[in-house]
DNA sequence: TTCCGGATCG
DNA sequence: CGATCAGGAA
């Protein structure tokens, strides 16, 4: 039933800790079981909210460490005075692009990484996603963790949202809520955590599509930073964290 | 005042 | 690795 799991196609490394393959086991099915939980709770996330895929290109490097909250307010403004094109970011004058994405934090810079992207897509492939993204999918995402201003878990945004193959995407909440948990990767790298995910669920892009903005909408609303909203959280029951909470309470 | 969704450079 | 970037919400 299940598609071949994407590492044997595109993870290069393999996590060590499969090796042990009864907790290996287990884990995978603690996966699937808080992705559950999650889709129950919240619904289809319908991620990710743009229109093109340029715009969602476009906002995946405007959210680099920055709320979506105040990345939506620069979209706003960067589709009001550019619209979402290539062309158009690579004709803008820097202060005024800057200007529109203020709100992003590090905007000098993300506009300068926003035009050197926007001239490095016209180089690869004239500014022709379906060039771009006809690539092998291994050799796609190595391409583009080359592009200015393109690390790791943008990169695999690109390939989840704009591409729509099946890269999982590690952020910060990833990170937190599964630490909480108690479930994860021994060495705690991108890569590590990224295989830790792709090497337990099957390579489907709407599981991963769902799955990351589900842990985004827990991480930004429930399982928050500071003062986490435990007591309300639809994951409580599989959480070590969430139980010294309420214990500590 | 503190905290917070990354990428890059030295 | 650590330093840097440098807004908005609480």
């Amino acid at each position: 039933m299940w598609a071949m799991p994407y590492h044997e196609s595109l993870q290069p490394c393999a996590d060590h800790a499969a090796s042990h393959a009864v907790s290996a086991n287990a884990q995978s099915d603690l996966l699937h079981k808080l992705y559950h939980k999650l889709l129950a709770h919240y619904g289809d996330p319908n991620w990710w909210p743009a229109a093109s895929r340029e715009e969602m290109m476009i906002g995946a490097i405007l959210v680099q460490n920055v709320s979506w909250k105040n990345t939506v307010t620069a979209l706003h403004l960067v589709r009001e005075r550019f619209g979402f094109t290539f062309r158009a970011l690579r004709e803008a004058p820097l202060d005024e692009l800057a200007a529109c994405i203020r709100a992003t934090r590090f905007y000098q810079s993300k506009a300068a990484r926003l035009q050197a992207f926007s001239f490095w897509i016209e180089a690869q492939c004239g500014d022709d996603l379906d060039r771009l993204f006809a690539r092998d999918a291994i050799e796609l995402r190595r391409h583009l963790l080359s592009a200015p201003g393109i690390g790791p878990e943008t990169a695999d945004d690109i390939l989840l949202y704009a591409a729509e193959l099946p890269s999982f995407v590690i952020d910060s909440y990833t990170k937190r809520i599964m630490r909480r948990i108690a479930i994860g990767p021994e060495r705690d790298t991108y890569e590590a955590w990224r295989s830790f995910f792709m090497e337990r669920l099957p390579a489907d892009v709407l599981l991963y599509n769902r799955y990351h903005a589900l842990i985004d909408q827990l991480g930004s609303q429930v399982c928050r930073a500071s003062r986490p909203l435990c007591t309300a959280c639809p994951l409580k029951t599989c959480c070590t964290y969430a139980r010294s909470q309420s214990s500590a309470d």
